[in-house]
DNA sequence: TAAAGTAGTTTATAATATAAACCAAATTTC
DNA sequence: GAAATTTGGTTTATATTATAAACTACTTTA
């Protein structure tokens, strides 16, 4: 009747971030708190959470002087992201 | 960018209940820990939370000499779920 | 009448989300 | 050029949430 939602995804900033990230080749840290308009910390958490995941890559250097975070979906994340509203399909029907 | 989720409805058992009882006219706590797989502890909780936000009604009866309990939807409901599915796409975006 | 089942509720615990507090380096202001 | 502010984050503390386990109250069956 109604399949699982991957908790990992059912999270709003979670989800919020895979969504940016999805659509994009690779976006900073900062991009995607402006985007998600969370905070520093929280975010920084749930991009924490997604790499170990796997969902995503996140790489740490510099933009000149300043330290710069990027972020990438991975295959797998992109898998889990399409299963995950697939699986939203079976809690709101084809009405969306 | 992203509309917020509604938290009562982004649950994965609250939006199962919710997405029973949109479609049928009530039902009882029987069909819906049926439909929805829960545990009784668990739906009993989420079914409490649902009634004090208003999104639900629930009578308690019995039927023939035992208890029963059944859940229908309200309007506030329904706009309520409505709204939160709409919200979604900003998320989810026309791949659903 | 004892055991098992039904229909739930209450409560304890673990997991989660979130913001506040913090840190280090760079930049600006006085 | 020292102090204050900003940038780009991380760590940690707290409040909320989800969940299952334990329990209650009653009914049915053996």
């Amino acid at each position: 009747m109604f399949k699982e939602l991957n908790p990992l995804l059912h999270s709003e900033l979670r989800l919020a971030v895979m969504s940016v990230l999805i659509s994009v080749e690779s976006a900073d840290f900062v991009f995607l708190r402006e985007q998600t308009g969370a905070t520093a910390g929280n975010l920084s958490v749930q991009i924490d959470k997604l790499q170990k995941a796997g969902y995503i890559t996140v790489e740490k250097g510099f933009k000149g002087k300043m330290p710069r975070t990027t972020c990438a979906i991975t295959q797998e994340g992109v898998a889990a992201f399409e299963e995950y509203v697939a699986a939203l399909r079976s809690y709101i029907g084809k009405g969306i």
